[in-house]
DNA sequence: TATGGACTTCTACATTTGTAGAAGGAGAGA
DNA sequence: TCTCTCCTTCTACAAATGTAGAAGTCCATA
């Protein structure tokens, strides 16, 4: 079974995805980067589009991996409502994106990439469901926490959580933050994180309820 | 002078970029977008990078003008200690972020292209003068706000609202949040925002609230 | 050993794309 | 009126790209 040659393939788009862009992702690349013959990509995702269906598969399993290896915070009997819970957490998740945004770059970089794709092709939207697990995570925590609104505050600290993310790998974060895979950055996303998580599950002050 | 043939280009160069990505940013589609003959586009910009560097420079400058009229609110001799006037900023703050979201989609969806683009093409980087500009408002407000580490927490806090922002428009909350341009959307906004604000500014609500 | 089938590699080819330059046209100044 | 110059439009063309199918290779089973 070619099993691994899929793999090889998909993993060697998603490094061409973060190399050059979606512009830069073609058979050919592929191809070389993944130092296989020529036509290799070609016989195995005729289309370009399954090529891209592929990489937003893979994108997903690994994020969803990622994800439930990552919770074991509140598996561990760990509650958001002690101080030191809520430091140990932050770093937790601290550490997690430093990780994405150092060793993982190329994944994280090709994910960006399929999200702004799929804002113009909805078949792709298979990939925003690691928003909506880690969203799920974030609201079970939130609640345990006793946050109010734990729905909306989950989905509000994911994007937040996000928002640092990519604000460090392809923001103004890049060329001001803390380097990423460095102590450095993982102590200040654990602070930035811990305000989050304070901020989203803390008993806020009263807060309008009506905009504009 | 034709100074109104490149704003025309540009502009149809932005409205691709966020239809079509930058796959899909040629010459001729720029073009047609454009409703000009076959050929302006590449007479106009005789290589696509001189397209895609107007296009950064056109976006940057759209942004700093957004940054300077809605810095309001600061200059008006609000006070973000003040309880009202955080959920009065928070509001501002989401109104012109739903604007983006709205009205200003196509152009915020082009400034996440290119600051994708710019991760491998560091020619582009100006576009990062977006994110610098509004970390400075960010920072100056917080410390107005007496913060402790007005410059951290205020990089902290724009990477934040950026990611509400690219979640409505590309993550998850694409599909979850109340959709751009309503009321429902800008109140959903202000609540995150005047959260984050106060969490920034150093008015964390205690969490010593335990249990249920 | 021979054969069938799957996997792999190579080649072909119509399109699309980037880029350059030629052709066309309109207005200012001699 | 002629001409020069600038802007506009059109055309050409090499390179790259997506896609299909042919040719080649390997291995298990009859």
């Amino acid at each position: 079974m070619p099993t691994d040659r899929f793999a090889a393939l998909t993993d060697a788009a998603i490094a061409v995805l973060a190399e050059r862009g979606m512009r830069g992702l073609t058979h050919r690349a592929v191809d070389t980067r993944a130092a296989l013959p020529q036509g290799t990509t070609s016989a195995y995702f005729r289309t370009r589009k399954a090529l891209i269906e592929a990489v937003v598969r893979r994108l997903a399993d690994l994020d969803r991996a990622d994800l439930d290896e990552a919770r074991l915070p509140t598996e561990a009997g760990m509650s958001v409502t002690a101080i030191e819970d809520i430091d140990a957490f932050a770093a937790g998740i601290a550490a997690l994106l430093d990780r994405w945004m150092s060793t993982e770059r190329d994944r994280v970089l090709a994910r960006y990439a399929c999200l702004l794709e799929a804002t113009h092709h909805p078949e792709l939207r298979t990939i925003l469901r690691y928003g909506e697990a880690s969203r799920a995570q974030s609201t079970a925590m939130l609640a345990a926490a006793g946050a109010r609104h734990p729905e909306q505050a989950g989905a509000h600290l994911v994007a937040c959580i996000d928002g640092l993310l990519f604000d460090r790998l392809a923001g103004a974060g890049s060329s001001s933050a803390p380097a990423p895979g460095t102590a450095a950055n993982r102590a200040d996303l654990t602070i930035a994180i811990a305000t989050l998580l304070r901020a989203f599950a803390g008993q806020r002050p009263e807060v309008a309820t009506s905009g504009s």
